[in-house]
DNA sequence: CGACGGGACGC
DNA sequence: CGACGGGACGC
């Protein structure tokens, strides 16, 4: 039941792009093409294709090779071809999946150029770009981030020029990328408005929870910037944030007239914090709405802030606001600073840190993590194999990644950390064994951003470990 | 007290 | 121009 041929045949798809349709002169047979063709590679089987009736040759062959790289270099040899003192050449290509059957897709070349591969969340294009250009001519190397945090989301996309490279990169490169061809783009469909923009389905947890996507890349019209006319906005944070911390935050926008905070839900474990801040003019207002929704606070959360309307006001704002109005350079500053503050939102909460600064100087580095943390170093190289690893628990819950990542790089050759899906453990790797040996004994029993983690040396993987304990409790002392 | 991930692109 | 046959029971 191993034996994949058994139930896949060898005129599938597999390896994916092994096997090659060919149109050709009726007069070729079997050996025609044997001989022309059997230089690329180990053969598996050739087709040519017969009427069911009369016998008659269809003009259609299939040959199927053992490895994609073999009919790579094929179809880019012969395609083009005339063979055996036949008058037309002969076309070559890769042939569809039996299901797929003779429909085409637009971008058929993508298909055969283009790989997509998983990849550490530290690495960059230019890693990437370094490490595949080793089989051929890239086209584009490109790691796929969130939209607005810029984080990479672990995967990638690396298109060659030619179908052989693509090839060579799918069998040869590091099986840790797993690559596998990529779909080819969808092409111009119908523009579907797939996002859900109704105000009233907030909800938290997924917003609070979800890296990237909430609704904060709503186009806003600039006409709504006024319109409304409120001035308090509501504010939905990580229980973690403080009254003050979220006053001086909200205080970077002029006009603030105040910021009242309260927790919901257990109150030793409040499951998130509300506020109501008011500003005195609803210019003021919707500007730190602008601002401030989906902004990461701490770093990893992102806010939710939406206008309260319960309490508009007249017009009898004008006048204070006016009266109370900082003057251009006040607000051209002010407006900078929460510009690079929001931008920051995207780097690391230690460069985000320093931005707050400015607004939370003193205890600001206690809130985010209980020790003193090293600086951050840079990440491991892009070859380094992972020489340790670490195990890491944390309780309550998953740290957001970009976190963990500024937490664990802080060591020096960080290959990549994660926690495994919907579970409070997961692990990171390093290539330097002392570098893991140093996360250990610096962070285990750590509190970062209110959360306590865990940091072991992580057991080899695969096989049942035996527990350490029991042979520890059998041994005398 | 928790143990081995994840998969699709801003036009 | 141009898209899918034939093989076959062993442990």
């Amino acid at each position: 039941m191993t034996d994949r041929r058994s139930s896949m045949g060898s005129s599938s798809d597999d390896p994916p792009n092994s096997r090659l349709f060919i149109i050709a002169p009726k007069t070729l047979n079997e050996d025609d093409f044997r001989k022309a063709f059997e230089e690329f590679g180990n053969i598996e089987e050739i087709w040519v294709v017969k009427d069911r009736q009369t016998g008659d040759n269809k003009g259609v062959t299939y040959i199927k090779y053992s490895k994609t790289s073999e009919a790579a270099k094929a179809l880019e040899t012969m395609n083009g071809k005339v063979l055996g003192g036949a008058i037309r050449s002969i076309k070559v290509m890769i042939a569809a999946s039996r299901e797929q059957g003779s429909k085409r897709d637009s971008n058929e070349e993508e298909k055969m150029q283009r790989l997509f591969v998983m990849v550490p969340r530290s690495m960059m294009d230019s890693e990437l770009y370094d490490y595949f250009k080793q089989f051929g001519d890239i086209d584009y190397a490109s790691v796929i981030k969130d939209k607005t945090t810029r984080e990479s989301k672990g995967f990638a996309y690396v298109k060659y020029l030619k179908f052989s490279q693509a090839a060579a990169a799918f069998e040869q490169c590091d099986r840790k990328y797993k690559p596998v061809f990529a779909e080819p783009r969808k092409s111009n469909m119908s523009r579907n408005e797939d996002r859900n923009y109704s105000s009233s389905s907030f909800d938290f947890n997924r917003d609070f929870n979800k890296s990237g996507h909430t609704l904060q890349s709503l186009p806003v019209p600039p006409e709504h910037y006024n319109n409304d006319g409120y001035t308090k906005l509501m504010i939905i944070a990580s229980p973690q944030v403080n009254q003050d911390q979220l006053w001086k935050l909200f205080d970077i926008v002029p006009g603030m007239d105040y910021c009242q905070l309260r927790y919901e839900g257990d109150r030793m474990r409040p499951s998130r914090a509300i506020a109501e801040v008011v500003y005195n003019s609803p210019q003021w207002a919707s500007y730190a709405k602008e601002k401030f929704h989906g902004f990461e606070y701490p770093p990893g959360y992102r806010l939710i802030v939406r206008p309260e309307y319960d309490n508009l006001r007249s017009t009898s704002y004008s006048s204070k606001s006016l009266e109370k109005k900082p003057d251009i350079l006040q607000i051209a500053e002010t407006i900078a600073q929460a510009s690079s503050l929001i931008q920051a939102a995207g780097l690391s909460p230690d460069l985000l840190q320093a931005k707050l600064g400015l607004i939370a100087p003193s205890k600001d580095s206690e809130v985010y993590c209980s020790i003193k943390l090293p600086d951050v170093q840079p990440l491991a190289g892009i070859d380094d194999e992972t020489a340790a690893r670490c195990f890491i628990v944390c309780t309550p819950t998953a740290l957001p990644n970009s976190v963990l990542k500024d937490i664990f790089c802080r060591f020096g050759n960080l290959i990549d950390v994660y926690m495994l899906n919907n579970r409070n453990c997961g692990y990171a790797k390093f290539s330097s064994r002392k570098s893991a040996e140093d996360a250990i004994h610096t962070l285990h029993g750590a509190d970062i951003l209110g959360t306590r983690i865990k940091v072991l040396e992580a057991e080899e993987r695969g096989d049942n470990n035996r527990k350490r304990q029991r042979i520890d409790a059998e041994s005398p002392f």
